[in-house]
DNA sequence: GGTTCATTAGTTAGTCATTACCTAATTATA
DNA sequence: TATAATTAGGTAATGACTAACTAATGAACC
């Protein structure tokens, strides 16, 4: 009973510690290994929108407006956004990810995604149909 | 097929964000929900050492003993650890972990922990038994 | 055993670079 | 005149350093 438990522990400790090393991997290749916390979610908020303009980003963020200028024009030099004219008001510009910039925030998914395909490499058909069955029953 | 792998993916993802909110939750209850990556690494450099003096300290993190001796000052007073004095030689302190400071650096481990118990809780014990067994082959 | 001196452990002062934020003033556009 | 964004100048916190210092230890010598 309590070998199972421990057992169970170390083996999703292990998926866990695959799961991060991808992650990690993700990160190294966009050379961006020391990232903040904060501007990663400052680029998620990003992609959450697809584009978004300065001041939509300073509300949604509760930043100022100067503050979020610099941000962006520190993301544009990282080469993780770029930032694109309103074709119709010359005051707004949309600002977008880059390749980089989504896969920087989205490393999380990326290397989930890594790992679950590397399970489907390990595991054949039902045992892949019995752990979706099993753990889909986690609350 | 692409279905069953979509579908791995959205198990685990939910298995994650389980986990991870065990960690927010874990932080948010020590105050800690601010606490920078690099406070957390250097928290559990000193997990693993059991306790440590300053000069080992700066010598495992290639940082100088001042860098040192301010960062235990700031840990102690955020009450993640605390400093004992050596019994043999007056001239050395030993760094500890108070429990608030191995609940910061454990907390993925203790949300992980959490994880699993949540699963047992959930799943029978020939479930168990069975996730133990296809995980186990993962690599 | 006491003294002296070199060494070690850790602290303090002053400093620098970076990150994360601000307001006020400015420029460009509507 | 109002809005969108930028620039200038600023603060606070984090993460790191060197130089100089204090306190304690240990070896050598008397």
């Amino acid at each position: 009973m309590i070998e199972r438990k421990e057992h169970l522990f170390i083996v999703f400790e292990n998926l866990l510690s695959i799961k991060n090393q991808c992650s990690s991997e993700i990160l190294c290749e966009c050379g961006s290994s020391d990232i903040t916390m904060k501007q990663v979610r400052y680029l998620q908020v990003i992609d959450e929108h697809g584009e978004i303009t300065f001041s939509k980003l300073a509300e949604v963020t509760r930043n100022s407006k100067p503050t979020i200028s610099e941000m962006i024009n520190k993301f544009i030099r990282m080469e993780y956004v770029y930032k694109k004219r309103s074709p119709d008001d010359g005051r707004i510009y949309y600002i977008c990810l880059t390749e980089k910039g989504q896969n920087v925030c989205r490393c999380e998914q990326i290397a989930l995604l890594k790992l679950t395909q590397r399970m489907v490499l390990s595991l054949n058909e039902a045992e892949v149909s019995t752990l979706i069955g099993i753990l889909g029953k986690v609350r």
